[in-house]
DNA sequence: CCTACCGATCGGTAGG
DNA sequence: CCTACCGATCGGTAGG
């Protein structure tokens, strides 16, 4: 296969702008309610050309989780990592997440959130995908932490994934809650919380 | 319409157990994927006679969500006031939610943030009725706390509604991690944080 | 990538 | 509360 096989590049940029539509989809109605109809009337092909994209629906829902985590990747991580490590990284970590749930990247908010709830309680290949991002993502934080106490920022006693569970909890919790309501106040309650929980440590 | 009527006994005796079925269902597969069919093999019965007792799908959702506010009002709030108001009511509040959480009262945990996370981004009766309900128990929260600061075991410059967020915050990510990753371990760091917290205050 | 089709299930209703 | 049915949509496949 070389790179200028038309079918090929055309394949691949119509997969690349699918997925961006199955997940903003999958963000609002769920992963299971991402029906491969639904997505080919959305980008205006027909189902099997869908189904013959990925196979099968399971296929397609894995296929979203990792074009999830990429989305993820340039609009949460990458930002934060063009910052000194230590506590300034650690906030521009926070800052781009509420930025990323706030300015709606995706329809239904933060779609891991929005993934995690529907297919916690259902075993299978689906959830295992969402639990590794998940435990990644909890990771990074307590990474982020770890390096803000070997500069002196955080105490030596500080510990990093209790602190990475308290404030990934605070910012689900705003995105929660804005969709829900409609509102951008819980996103103000989570920067409130998560200053005092590093000014106390 | 008497008591003693056999028929309205059974129907109603027989609308409890199913409800208590559907409310269960919809924990693990969401409220969109408790479907009429699906409840009436689970409980039992024809398709139509489910479809008889509720008239649409719709309703079907919103008796599911008042029949879970029901089993709330018993697991939570009614344990948590028969304790004396004040620092202790909050805490009684704080056990009896760990409790309804980590027991599995529902098999998919917390009904109210999995209905939450599926329709949170779409707008109609059912989100308006778990948004009310999500409202009412952070209210409930918040107006412990205002009992604790007027008996003094909370000082005077807390804001109530601003830690309901937090609590409740904590408490739903316990939620979630422990069935993302099978774990109890999350309870333990949530009961860690809202003690910090607490003290904090 | 398409049309055309498969069996299964969806929400809902007629009629009893 | 039941049987029997409706049109629509589901995931998936055959064949090109």
């Amino acid at each position: 296969m070389t790179v200028t096989d038309g079918r090929l590049v055309r394949g691949q940029l119509s997969r690349q702008a699918v997925m961006r539509s199955a997940v903003d989809l999958a963000s609002v109605g769920g992963l299971d309610g991402l029906s491969i109809g639904g997505l080919a009337s959305e980008v205006s092909m027909s189902k099997s050309g869908i189904a013959g994209l990925f196979g099968s629906k399971e296929d397609l829902q894995l296929a979203a989780i990792a074009a999830a985590a990429e989305i993820f990747q340039e609009r949460v991580i990458a930002p934060a990592l063009t910052t000194p490590a230590g506590l300034e990284r650690l906030r521009a970590l926070i800052d781009a997440w509420i930025d990323y749930s706030e300015s709606r990247v995706f329809s239904g908010g933060c779609f891991f959130a929005a993934a995690a709830a529907e297919y916690r309680a259902r075993p299978g290949a689906v959830r295992d995908a969402i639990a590794a991002q998940m435990r990644r993502w909890n990771e990074f934080i307590a990474g982020a932490v770890t390096r803000a106490m070997a500069t002196g920022e955080l105490p030596a006693d500080t510990d990093p994934p209790q602190l990475a569970f308290e404030i990934s909890a605070l910012l689900d919790a705003a995105n929660d809650a804005s969709l829900l309501h409609d509102s951008a106040a819980p996103y103000a309650r989570a920067r409130t919380a998560i200053n005092a929980l590093l000014a106390r440590h």
